[in-house]
DNA sequence: TAAATACATTGCAATATTACGATATATAAT
DNA sequence: ATTATATATCGTAATATTGCAATGTATTTA
């Protein structure tokens, strides 16, 4: 098959699965540090920094920006994307609340 | 291609990016919230509770395992998983390093 | 020993992801 | 207007993931 059966799980299992599949990749976590570190960020940098294609580069941004994590403005002739704050921190809850629900002594 | 370039990036993105390719399927999540609720965890359980079949469930069981998320011991016919304490430690820890990383307005 | 139970593994089809060259688009500078 | 610069999109090849039937393996029960 190769297709996730979404329908068989909660709305929050499925979106916390989304989430996490936006960071498993490390050319995006790779990005997404970026941004953070130099508070603006452009695509032509990320190629020079991070040695892939800028077709793969503008993809891996793409896939940020439809799951909203990261928005991007135009800055005359290059893109000033940068991190969703509310977006952020809605993601990091759902982390937080999948990390903290477990009570670190409940192994058999 | 299809391949990811690990090599251009460092250990901790490629390991961060791990954990969340880990995290990255509702299946999986359901089963972690499971193991984490139930205390215990038995595949055949999973099997009536995700609807999702055998072979289907064992295979992300592995995953979980394979990247130690999860341990399993034998117990007389059926298994027990459960969460591995350290390496969920560890991944929170991971996690939360790189969310407490963005300072929450830096946006262009 | 034979049958039942509980997983694990194999093999395969359908689909998704990753990567990049080529090309399109849009703004800036000459 | 033309050229340069920056980024997006398209098309495609290589590889990975998802899901499951069929089968293998190991333990328990009859």
């Amino acid at each position: 098959m190769g297709i996730t059966k979404k329908e068989l799980f909660t709305s929050e299992q499925n979106e916390l699965a989304s989430v996490a599949k936006a960071l498993a990749h490390p050319a995006r976590i790779a990005i997404i540090q970026h941004m953070i570190q130099s508070k603006t960020c452009i695509n032509s940098d990320l190629v020079q920094e991070l040695g892939l294609a800028q077709a793969t580069i503008s993809q891996h941004l793409r896939e940020l920006k439809d799951l909203q994590i990261i928005q991007g403005n135009i800055e005359g002739v290059s893109m000033c994307y940068c991190i969703n704050p509310e977006k952020w921190n809605e993601i990091r809850g759902l982390m937080n609340a999948l990390f903290d629900a477990y009570p670190l002594s409940n192994c058999c």
